[in-house]
DNA sequence: CGTCTCTTTGACAGCATTCAACGTGTGTGG
DNA sequence: CCACACACGTTGAATGCTGTCAAAGAGACG
C-alpha cells in the first residue's frame, strides 16, 4: 500500500520522502539564506551536531545514515528533489546527512518553523504529516532489513527507485545500496548480476539499470 | 545517547515509547469510553483496518508488527504502561497491534485529537514530539536490524528492557524477541545460553533474566 | 500423571560475508 | 592521443554465521 504510493513518486527512495508544501506559499521568511551547494560525499551534518537547520533538496540526492563505532554504516533513507530531511525535535542530530551527488539545498530554521507552527495550522499539520510519513517509512525499512532475503531487498530497492523511460539512473554507489539494504557490496553486485542472468533487469553500466520484467520483480517481494 | 535515555525508562522497549501527558490534564473528553481489556495474544487492530482510535497502555505489554505474505513477522516495537501507540495520520493502519500479555488500554479518538490540536498548543506540540520520537526509535531499530550481529542484537534488547532489582521480567516469548530482532527463536535461545555460559547473565527461568555483568553487555554493543 | 506448549540443544545446510583477484571505466599526465 | 593509475565494480573460493530440521527438556495446566 505504501509501496504502491511510493512507486509513483519521483525520488530515489520515496519511502522516507515528503514535501511540506507549506514551506512555499508565502512562508519564505522561514528560509535560512540562499540555496546551499554541496559536493559529492560532502557532509551536510553529523550525528550529535546541533540541529539548528533542516533542508529541502532542490537538486541532487542526499543520504541520511547512522554509524556504529567500528565504522559499520546504516543508510536510513535517500532524499531527492522536493524531499525534506534533517528536521529534529531535540537539540542534537540523531543521524548524519551527506551528499550522494552534487546537490543544491534550501535550508530552514527549525526554531523559526517551530515558532510559526502554533499560529499556522497548515504548517503545523504538514509538520505532523511529515513526521508520521517518516515513521511509516522507517518502519517499512525495518521490515525490509529484518525479514527479507538479499534478493528481496534488492528487488524492493529497485522498485523504489524512480524510473525514467524504464531506466533507473542511480545516483548512489553499490556501497550506498549495500548500506541501505543491510548487505555487503559483493552481495548487492552478485544479486544484480543474477537478476540480469534471469532477464529481470539489464545493466548497461553500473549506474543505470533497465527493468526488463517488473512483474517478476514484484513477484519476488511477494 | 538515545540508548542511555532509554535505559532509564520503564517500558519493555523504550525506544518507541512516548507518553503524551497532554492526554491527561483536563482533556478527558478525548477519551473514547472506558478502559478496554485485551487478553494475551488478542488482536488490538490489524494492518489495513480503519484507524479511528489510538491507545495508551495502562497495564500489560503490547506489540506492533508487520507481516509479509508468507507469514514472516517483524515486530516494530513493544509498548508498556504509559506508552502511546496506534496513532496514524492516514485512514488506514500501517501495522498491526496485539496484546503480548493481558493488558488494559485507554482509547482515544484520532479525529478528536486532530480536531483539538489546532486550538491546543500543548497537545499539538506533544503530538509532533511523539511522532518524532517514533521516527528516532524506528531509525535506531533499523540500524540494529541492518548492521548488528545476533549477539549484539540480543545485548541491545536486554539493555533496552526495564530492570527491577537487576532482574528483567520478560512479558514476551522467545518468538516475540526473535521477531523484534530479525532472528529465529533458536538463535535467540542459543545466544542467551551462550551469554549465560559467559557469565554475562543468568536465566533462572525463561521469563526472567538477571544481568550479571552489564558492563560486558554494553561493551558487546560497542 | 499426562499432555501441551514453549524453550533448549544438536546436527546439518545454506545464504551471506570475507578475502582475494580480476575487470572496467574515468581522469590525468606524458 | 594513448598509457597508466586509481577507484569502483564484478567474480570466485572458502569460511562462518544464522537458519532449518529434528528431538529432547522444562513448565503449566488439567
Amino acid at each position: 500500500m505504501t509501496a504502491q504510493a511510493a512507486m509513483t513518486r519521483n525520488a530515489p527512495a520515496p519511502k522516507a520522502a515528503f514535501w511540506m508544501n507549506a514551506l512555499d506559499e508565502g512562508r519564505e521568511a522561514l528560509k535560512a539564506g540562499a540555496v546551499q551547494r554541496f559536493g559529492q560525499d560532502q557532509e551536510i551534518f553529523a550525528e550529535g551536531n546541533e540541529a539548528e537547520l533542516f533542508f529541502r533538496v532542490v537538486s541532487g540526492v542526499v543520504r541520511t545514515c547512522k554509524f556504529l563505532s567500528d565504522g559499520r554504516r546504516q543508510i536510513e533513507a535517500f532524499y531527492g528533489p522536493g524531499d525534506v530531511f534533517g528536521f529534529e525535535l531535540g537539540e542534537l542530530r540523531s543521524l548524519s546527512a551527506e551528499a550522494v551527488s552534487d546537490c543544491n539545498l534550501v535550508a530552514y530554521r527549525r526554531r523559526g518553523v517551530e515558532a510559526a507552527a502554533p499560529r499556522d495550522e497548515i504548517l503545523s499539520r504538514q509538520l505532523l504529516s511529515f513526521a508520521m510519513h517518516s515513521v511509516a517509512s522507517a518502519q517499512g525499512h525495518a521490515l525490509l532489513l529484518g525479514r527479507r532475503s538479499a534478493a528481496e531487498k534488492v528487488a524492493v530497492f529497485l522498485l523504489e527507485c524512480p524510473l525514467r523511460n524504464g531506466i533507473i539512473s542511480l545516483a548512489m554507489s553499490r556501497q550506498d545500496i549495500a548500506d541501505y539494504l543491510g548487505l555487503t557490496i559483493e552481495t548487492v553486485s552478485r544479486t544484480l548480476s543474477q537478476m540480469e542472468r534471469d532477464r529481470l533487469i539489464e545493466i548497461p553500466n553500473a549506474r543505470q539499470i533497465l527493468l526488463k520484467n517488473r512483474d517478476a520483480l514484484e513477484d519476488l517481494i511477494a
